[in-house]
DNA sequence: TATTTATTGTTGCACGAGCGGATACAGCGC
DNA sequence: GCGCTGTATCCGCTCGTGCAACAATAAATA
C-alpha cells in the first residue's frame, strides 16, 4: 500500500461518511418538513434559496444548479410550487428568454413557518449523528467550515 | 442576532454545503458508474459494503441502514442484484429469520472492474468541487476526518 | 439588414426507483 | 400459545431521468 493507494482509500471513506450523514439528515428533514409544512426537502430548498436571493428572484437555471435537478424536473418543481401559490414566474426584462421565479407573500409566510421546523430538525439530526462514531468527526467539522467572523 | 441565532445559521449553512457537495459527487458517480458498469450509486454502495464486510455477508437490515433505504426498497435492490447474479441470499444459521446477502464471484469481479472507475470519478469530482469556493473548505476537511495512522 | 446559430425554458413520453401502507408468514423468546 | 422481529410482496403514488420536439429571443455572421 503506497501513499497513492492510501489517498484513494481516504477519499472513499470520506465520501462514505459524507453520504451517510447526508442520508441521515435528509431523511429526518424530509419527514418533519413533510408532516409539518407539506414541503419536500427540495421544495424547502427552493423557497429558502429564493428568500436568500437579492430581490428574491432567481432564474430557472440557477435553480436547477442550486437543487442539482435536471431542467425538466426544475420546470415541474416550479410548476408545483406555483400551483400552490408559493412563487410566481416573471419574465426577465433584460433577457426575455429568461424567467425569474419569485416568492409570493404566502411563499414567504410558509417558509417562515417551516424554517423553525427545519432548523430544529437539523439540530436534532446533527446531535444524533454525533452519537455515531463514524459521523461524529464530520459533524464537528461542519460548523468550522464557515467560521463566523467572530 | 445573538449567539444562538448564529449557531442556527451556521448549521444551516453547513448543511447546504454538505448537500451541495453530496449532490455534485453523487451526480458524477451516477453517470460514470452507470455508463461504465451499469451500476447505480446505491448498487455500487451495496457491493462495496459487502466486499468490506467480514465474510462478505450482511443482513438485510444492516444493508437497509447502510444505504438509508426502506425495507421494501432494500428487498427490491437486493432482488435486482441477485437477478444479475452479483450476490446471493443465504439463510442465517443462528437466526433463521435473518437472511445474509453475499457477493458472488461475478459480483466481486464487477466490483473490481467498477472500483477504479468509482475512485477516479470521486477524485475528479472532488477536484472540481475544490474549484468552487463554497465547497472548497469542506473538500479540504474530508480527508482529515479519518486521519491515517501515519 | 437578413440569415443563421445558440440559448432559455417548456412540454410530452416512456421508464425506473423510491415511498408508505397493508398483508403475509416464518422463526424467535417468553 | 403469544407477541415481536425479519423479510417478502403488492399496491398506488410521487418524483426523478433522458430524450426529442418546440417556441421565443438573443447573438453572431454574412
Amino acid at each position: 500500500m503506497g501513499i497513492k493507494d492510501d489517498a484513494v482509500e481516504v477519499r472513499a471513506q470520506g465520501w462514505r461518511t459524507l453520504a451517510a450523514l447526508h442520508g441521515l439528515i435528509e431523511g429526518e428533514l424530509e419527514r418533519s418538513l413533510q408532516s409539518e409544512s407539506k414541503l419536500s426537502v427540495v421544495e424547502y430548498t427552493v423557497l429558502d434559496a429564493l428568500s436568500r436571493q437579492d430581490g428574491w428572484h432567481m432564474r430557472m437555471q440557477q435553480l436547477a444548479r442550486a437543487t442539482a435537478l435536471s431542467a425538466s424536473a426544475t420546470t415541474r418543481l416550479v410548476n408545483r410550487l406555483e400551483d400552490r401559490g408559493l412563487l410566481t414566474r416573471i419574465l426577465c426584462a433584460d433577457d426575455r428568454r429568461g424567467i425569474y421565479t419569485e416568492l409570493t407573500a404566502s411563499g414567504v409566510a410558509l417558509l417562515e413557518e417551516a424554517r423553525p421546523v427545519h432548523d430544529a430538525t437539523l439540530e436534532r439530526a446533527l446531535a444524533e449523528a454525533q452519537e455515531i462514531p463514524e459521523l461524529a468527526t464530520l459533524v464537528d467539522a461542519l460548523p468550522r467550515l464557515h467560521a463566523t467572523a467572530s
